[in-house]
Formats: structure tokens, sequence, C-alpha cells
DNA sequence: TTCTTTAATTTTAACGTTTACTCTAATTTG
DNA sequence: CAAATTAGAGTAAACGTTAAAATTAAAGAA
């Protein structure tokens, strides 16, 4: 009904010019007090609001930010895209969304449509084929539209763009470390994610534990697979074999699987065996047993990133930086003693 | 570096004015063959890309599309998200994307941002808060401004708007008459979202099938509470009170809740007790015993509203329309017989 | 040949703002 | 009291497009 007014109406209405009505709104001091008040009076009668269309192309700039996350269906992503939401919005941005899917292809297509300009910068976790190939062309074409671009979680990235993760390496290291200080000495790893840097650096952080606390460690201690069926039976196949006192899980699906395995294998958690997963509350919690786990702090990783790239937006500074965050070890019933 | 070319700045290097450049690029019958054909040669090598606020100011449109979901970390709106982003990408849309964390209050928030003309339609699932008081202003509102609204999955709700969701009754009926098929008589349900509609709707859908079907049902064979203490306090008495062979979860924390406590209770999952959800792949295929759910196909959801919202956009129809999907029930661990 | 049609392009206005610049009248200054 | 300043407004250009209307030139018809 009383549909969107425009400043050409009010001007018309208050029988002064557009330019006149524009100035008072933002509180120009060319125009006199009363006149402000005048116009504001009506403005808010009218429940006048600035078309965005028209103020953001006189403005150059669009508003809007980007976000590509890889999978929408893994809690730690939607967290990070809840902590970006609740941020953005503060800061008088929009987030739009889009899910790569893991697909490199996908992604390419995206960062093509957003060359047009249509967002003032990217928040983006790259997929696993992107990373497994090792193409960044499109990331780096974004640069040259003078795009803004941030990574967030998969940073383990060499590329020249800011960063906002965890330390992967010390994450895990401090897990083993608390098993260790609980006389867990027989330590096994599950991943699903072993292609992707931050699974790389997951390992390499467990194996330098290992090393550096002189833990016990065959090669059949780490199990890793992109084949959940093959994760299984290996998995099932270790714990046949050897006396692990524990498992970490480095990502939420080889979590879950080796609580499962564990448990159809007869042994107890937390007696027989303990558990620690990266994974989230919501997977964890509800769980019987339910799953101690590292804390990656998500709607933080949303939220600082988010303040990263409109820093880039409004043009702060110019070498990358690499923002760490810290993670946490959360007890849950699996590493009772 | 090659930062973006504008209309005018090609029509400059071709000698032409901004108008034929334009038509050109719209393939206008206007313009000679010839003169597209150089037009579109210059453009491509200077990677011409129109500018989008431009377009849209001009059009009066924003090729926005705006998703509310009450809570992102509850795998079933982050997959209608999922659903809603493929299709309206493939529409030529964008998606902005909105959190209500359950709040009338940000409700309120984001529907009054978008009153502004920022997006061309809605898609929302109302939050636990708006359901609970009924106040439905600020779609009201919308409206209004001439901005198409489409609710999804929370449909239970009185006001004229287009609607995407399941039948929640019939869902849940289905379920209750597959357990009675399997000689199943004894059936309890758990509940944490009694406070919504839906919620209230699948209770009803087991008490009249419960009636249907001439099955026991005493009071306490149906545990509701928002409280999870409560719930699973509530719940344990059940157990030790009844001889329950199944239980329904009206939502994937009751579910998962209802698991744990029959495990602690040292029932066997599917021995002693079935259980059936309403959850997510995500949350009971990697569960140890798997958990049969009743599939809501979250992603057509999100496709289907995004299509209804489309077409209004585009003005298609007047009268409001109220899409139903069917349910699908998907066996794992917890209903083996 | 003159008039009419058609083809191809340009001019102009418009979308809804913001803002640099200009204008006028009132006030201040020397 | 004339000159200079200033307050308060208006004009117009600009952001990057689209598209209706106008112009021009060439082709076709009488």
């Amino acid at each position: 009904m009383r549909s969107k007014i425009t400043l050409k109406e009010l001007a018309k209405l208050l029988n002064v010019s557009v330019s006149t009505v524009s100035k008072s709104l933002n509180d120009s001091s060319e125009i006199s007090p009363k006149t402000i008040q005048r116009v504001k009076e009506l403005a808010k009668l009218h429940n006048y609001k600035p078309n965005p269309m028209a103020v953001n192309l006189k403005h150059k700039r669009t508003g809007n930010i980007a976000v590509i996350v890889p999978n929408i269906s893994n809690p730690f992503f939607a967290k990070v895209l809840a902590g970006v939401e609740t941020e953005v919005r503060s800061l008088g941005f929009q987030v739009i969304t889009y899910i790569s899917n893991e697909s490199l292809q996908l992604e390419q297509q995206i960062t093509e449509l957003l060359s047009n300009g249509m967002v003032d910068g990217l928040l983006i976790s790259v997929s696993e084929e992107t990373q497994r190939t090792g193409d960044y062309e499109h990331l780096h074409r974004l640069k040259e539209y003078e795009i803004p671009v941030v990574l967030f979680d998969r940073i383990n990235v060499d590329i020249e763009l800011d960063k906002v993760g965890v330390n992967d390496m010390r994450s895990i290291y401090n897990a083993v470390s608390f098993l260790y200080s609980k006389n867990i000495k027989k330590i096994g790893l599950v991943c699903a994610i072993g292609e992707i840097g931050l699974g790389k650096q997951r390992i390499e952080g467990y194996l330098s534990a290992c090393k550096d606390l002189n833990l016990e460690m065959k090669d059949n201690y780490v199990v890793v697979s992109e084949d959940y069926a093959v994760l299984k039976k290996d998995l099932k196949e270790l714990l046949r074999q050897e006396d692990i006192e524990a498992i970490i899980g480095l990502d939420y699906i080889s979590t879950l699987l080796a609580s499962r395995v564990v448990q159809e294998s007869n042994l107890k958690i937390p007696y027989d065996i303990k558990i620690i997963g990266y994974a989230n509350a919501e997977y964890t919690e509800y769980y019987w047993p339910s799953i101690s786990y590292i804390d990656q702090h998500p709607m933080k990783m949303g939220a600082t990133a988010t303040n990263l790239l409109v820093e880039r937006i409004k043009g702060v500074g110019e070498k990358t930086y690499e923002k760490i965050l810290e993670t946490e070890l959360v007890h849950f019933d699996s590493t009772e003693f």
C-alpha cells in the first residue's frame, strides 16, 4: 500500500529541492535546523527509507559480503556462518551465502559470478578439491578485481591472502599431551580428511607429539581414508590387533565412526578406551556416551574473519595477516577417568 | 589491475554512443550485426561485466532473496538452506542469509531491515518465540511493502502466506502405523518442541494413530519439555515403569537424548526397544546404533519454497498456496527386526 | 524525382541517490 | 555605507545502466 516514497516525492510535498531533502536527512550543516526538522518529520511520517541500490551505486559499494563454505551440513561451518552473519549484520552489511559442495568447479563458477562486483569482499573456506589440485587461480583473479578475500579454517594454503584459523598442529599436540598426562600411551588416529592441508597438519601434530613424548606408534595406528567403509574396516582391525587406549578423530564423521566401531567391538567408552574428536557440541553432547571434543570456536572464527575482511574493505593495511585462534579441549563422558 | 570497465569507456573506445553499446550487448534488433559483433569483441576483450547495482536500480529489483532460519546448527535448516542456495543461484538470484536464533525480536529487526527494499522476497521459518506469542505483524508489514513472503517447515501458522512444508500429522501417523504393523504396541514419545505448532501437530498425529489403532497409551507415554534435564528424567522414569517397545523423538535433540537414556538404562537398541526420530542422516547414520529417521527432504523443501517465491516475485498468481511434501521413513539399526 | 519507409545510430530521460558548485539574500566587516 | 562574508537554499552532474524518442542516411515506391 504505502509503498516506498522517494526523495523526489518528499521534495515535492515539502516544496523544496531534492538536494535539500537529501542533505537534511544526512544532517548537513548547510541546511537550517528548522528545515532539517521539517524534512525529517515528513520522512518519518511516510516511513522513508533510502533505496539501497541507488545509495550503493552512488557510493560505489554494495554492502554485501560473500561467504563460501564447502559444506553447510557440517555444523562447524554452520556455526562459522552464524558467527559471520551476526557480525556482518552488526557492521551494516549483508551476507550472501554460497555452498561449494567441496567442488573446485563450483567454487570457480561462484567467484566468476562475484567478479562483476556484486560484493565488497569474500570469506572463503576452500573446497577439498581445490586444496587437492592446488588451483587457486580464481582467488587470485578476485584480488585483481580488487575484491578482498579472507580465508578461514582451511588456511594451510600457499597463497598471499588474509587468513583466520587455528593452530591445527598445536591443537592435537595438546590433546595427545593431555592423554599422556593421564598415562594413556597407545593412541590411535582416524582421519577422513587426509586430502586437505588441515588433516595433514593434524596428523603431523600427532606424530610430533608421539615422538616428543616417546609414545608407542606403529604404522597402523594412523587410519586414513576418504572411504568410510575402508576407515571402518581398518579401525576394526586395529582394535582387534592392538590394545589401543584412546582414539582421536580428526573430523566429525571419523569421530562418530570411531565411537561406533569401538562399541561394535564391545569396548566400553571411556573405561576400555577414550575418545577425543574434532567435532561440535551438537554431535557430541547428546550422544551416548558423549564425546570429548576439540572446540575450535567456530562462531568466534566467523566473527574474526568478518572483522578482518571489513578492515580490508575499508582499505586498512596492506600486508596480509594471519590470525590464529586458540582451541580448547572440552570434556564429556569419553575422557572420564 | 584491469579493473572494471564501463559502458561509457567501451563506447569511447569504439567511437559509438553508450546506448549502442548497451543495445549491442543485449542483442537488440535495432543494431546492425557487424556493430554488435564489434562491440561484443571489445567487451569480451576487456572482460566487461555490467554493474549489478546500476542494472538493478534501473530495473527496480535487487536480485536478492532473503532467508531467515531460526537456527543454522540444526542440520535440517542447514540443508534447507543448501537447497535454497542451489535453486536461487540457478535462477540468477543471490541468497542473503539471516539467523533469527529463535528470537522474535531479532526476526522483527531483520524484517525491518528488509523493508528498505534490499530484497525481492523472503523465505522464512518463523522462530519459536514468534509462534509462541503469535505475533506476525512484521510479516504482514512486509506484504504491505509488496515483498512476497514464503513460509517453510514451520507452517502451522494462522496467516495468509504461501507455505511449503510437510504433513506433520501424517508423517508420524505413518511411523506409528509402521511400528504397529511390526506388532509394536507400546510406543512412547519424546518432544522438546511442544511450544511450536509443528510439535503439537506431531503429538496430535501420534495420539490419533494410537486411538485409531487401539494402542495402549498412558499419559506418561508422552514426554514433553523444553528442559532437556526434565526430558531426560521423565523419560528415564517412563522406561523404568513401563515396558515401552519403541520411542519416537519429535526433534533431533529429543531423538539423540532418547537413544542416550535408553542405553544408559541398559536397554539394547533395537532388541529391547526401537527408536525412530525426526532427524537427519548426519545425526543418525554414523551413530551407534544408527537411528531410523523420518526424512523431510529438506533440500527439496528449500528448492520448492524458492521456486514458489520466485513465481510470486514475477507476479504469477494471487491466491496463497500451500505446498505439502511427502516424508519418508528411512531405516537404520534402530528399527531392525 | 520526390515521398515514404526502413535501418542504424544518437540523444535524452530515467532509476534514486549524493555532492560539488552556483545563486541569492542577509549579515558582518572595515 | 560599500564590500566581503556567510547562511541557506537550489542546480546540475554523477554513479552505470536501459530504453523511449529523435535523428540521420540510405533504400524503396510512386
